[in-house]
DNA sequence: TAAAACTTTCAGTAAATATTGAAAGTTTAG
DNA sequence: CTAAACTTTCAATATTTACTGAAAGTTTTA
């Protein structure tokens, strides 16, 4: 397969599966656009690769600096903004997870805590059976939050150690 | 809080976080109900408890019987269909992940693999550094395929283990 | 075999979500 | 200061996704 054949379809891949991991379908595009774009890119070149409105390129690529997954890339005597993407990805995996984790985990694990303190007899077989219920998806969710947590230490430890390496030689 | 409320909640909270797991608002809501119902439930019982129609209320539980998340409990001289929700969470945790390994991941590692198959020289930098990025994104999705494989031998060794005590007096 | 009891399907409709594009807002250059 | 160059916003609209309910299909009973 020729080049740029495949990053075409890497961009549509990105779009089709990006629902799965949380992301809007267009976010996603324009996510592996710039991926593969060796150059940053304008709003506009996003508008006309992917042939989308002006407002809609706007909004993606903001939503993709909340999630720090994409840059502002100032060029030298350019006025206008370019933007690049991240292209370690671990890193944007951690990041995904992060912001994932910010927004969906810790919020069921409050709601979780709230449903989890019922005041009737913990005897009684019902009521003990959704406590139980309810506890142990407290745990497996706790569970994936830690998991995430390991994830994001160890990079963040990847990218001490590579700080620290600068330093080796002195 | 009185429990009736609580799982009341319950369903509502389920059925907002659904989307989050790649599963939709009213499947998640009818799983939610199995999963709090000390009884099983008929396609009527749904529709009232929900507020949903009959199609809808059908539709759902097959998708829930298709993730096996939930079985057909048929009952004594009922010539109606009941249905009961999986209680094990961790057999519920690993069902789920499963089913998106096989809809999401491996037509996603299938596809990477296409794209990463490029006839054009590798020396040169721009090929050199799309195929390293989608080598990368492979291998960490291929690393989540191997974590999901691990849960499930972990469920299944678990199973085995119950299995076997059976036969521990012996 | 007929009809009652139930389940499934699906065309039409409703609801939710994403997109457009023009207008308003902001920044920079002259 | 003000016009040009650019970015952001948002009401209107389009698209996608989910839901309804009546009709068709299936199974069971008598």
């Amino acid at each position: 397969m020729k080049l740029n054949e495949a990053k075409q379809q890497f961009v549509q891949l990105w779009g089709a599966f990006g629902g799965a991991w949380g992301i809007n379908k267009t976010m996603a595009q324009v996510h592996a656009l710039l991926l593969v774009s060796t150059d940053s890119l304008s709003t506009e070149d996003i508008m006309n690769e992917l042939s989308i409105s002006r407002g809609n390129a706007n909004m993606n690529v903001r939503e993709l600096m909340a999630w720090n997954l994409v840059y502002k890339d100032f060029k030298q005597g350019e006025r206008k903004e370019f933007f690049k993407a991240e292209k370690d990805m671990w890193e944007v995996a951690t990041r995904i997870a992060k912001e994932r984790k910010r927004r969906e985990i810790q919020p069921l694990i409050a709601s979780l805590n709230m449903l989890t303190d019922i005041d009737e007899d913990k005897r009684v077989k019902e009521v003990k059976e959704y406590v139980d219920m309810l506890n142990s998806i407290h745990s497996i969710v706790s569970k994936m939050d830690s998991a995430v947590d390991t994830l994001i230490k160890t990079e963040e430890n990847k990218f001490f150690n590579a700080f620290m390496k600068l330093f080796k030689s002195i």
